[in-house]
DNA sequence: GTCCATGCAAAGATTTTGCAAGCGT
DNA sequence: ACGCTTGCAAAATCTTTGCATGGAC
């Protein structure tokens, strides 16, 4: 994928600017990747995607840009039911509030977009006098595929603790 | 609170065996401080508590127990939004699912049970078909106390980063 | 008696901190 | 020019693993 400096740059400053978050060479790439991806992006996975585009970018810059956004609120933390381990992923925060499903077999995520999440943030609003700044609902279990493929005894008595084996998500190559 | 083997540790019993887990000393003793508990307990205050009943017992086998409680859904793992670091927490399983609202301020947390979470189950099943084992939401944001107490430039200027200084729930003493 | 669980030591994974140098406004 | 940001090295935090011993069934 080419980069197109002016266009792609611009939509990513503005917000950025309203939040009065300086502008640097490495927050712009960082929050712009987090936006163009279709993907929920861990540190490690985003870090690697950066040193593309900026070689010399430090991991440490990755943490502590993720953690700014996420105060700012331009971003979402995500942790997907943990299912590969214990980092954390990230999101553009979207208008419309989300449910994420896991499948704790496939390790596959589904979106669920619907009423009854407007309707949770309502009534905890109102009932409890909250003021609501993040949400997040994440829903673990087994996909309609997952179900259909695995006999029923190793549902029941393995348990969801059985992982598929799935290319790790989690930190790529050497620690350096 | 004194202890009273038969009693409390047979409650205990029962939903161990039914998912046919080997007995132990540790697994009863921690399993039922988890039920019994008012709190939400990370995987470090519950070492803790579980020292004071058993000296010897070992921070790995409260990992490797929570671990086995979690996979065998009898209990529910939380981060509470990362309020105070990246430990998690755990409670029984209760009958009702509810969210848990985190007030990033002051870290109280409150339970909300109600019917959004009911539909939200039931729309995520029926309508991807999917087969729910476990489900959390967490809600970030400022309690009604917080709101009421602090200055709006505050809340407004600072974001929602700053923290109220509160105990630490973190690994207490020294690593050993 | 067999197999699983525990304890201990050590390592692994992820994230944070201190400080000097660099960059944005 | 000032103050926030970065990079680097090191540390901190939380969790897991290997292996020998001990306990459950």
């Amino acid at each position: 994928m080419e980069r197109n400096p002016s266009a792609l740059a611009s939509t990513v400053r503005s917000p950025l600017r309203k939040h009065g978050i300086r502008l640097t060479r490495q927050r712009e790439l960082l929050f712009e990747i987090i936006n163009n991806s279709h993907d929920h992006l861990n540190a490690d996975q985003l870090y690697e995607l950066a040193k593309k585009q900026d070689a010399k970018i430090n991991r440490v810059t990755v943490y502590r840009t993720l953690k700014l956004l996420k105060t700012e609120g331009l971003i979402d933390e995500l942790d997907l039911m943990h299912f590969d381990g214990e980092q954390h992923y990230y999101e553009t925060r979207l208008k419309q509030p989300h449910a994420h499903i896991v499948c704790l077999r496939c390790g596959s995520v589904q979106e669920f977009f619907g009423e009854p999440l407007q309707r949770l943030r309502e009534q905890i609003e109102s009932g409890f006098g909250f003021q609501i700044l993040v949400n997040r609902t994440e829903v673990g279990g087994y996909c309609a595929d997952c179900q259909n493929t695995l006999p029923s005894e190793e549902t029941l008595e393995a348990g969801p603790a059985r992982r598929k084996v799935i290319p790790s998500k989690r930190r790529s190559s050497p620690k350096k």
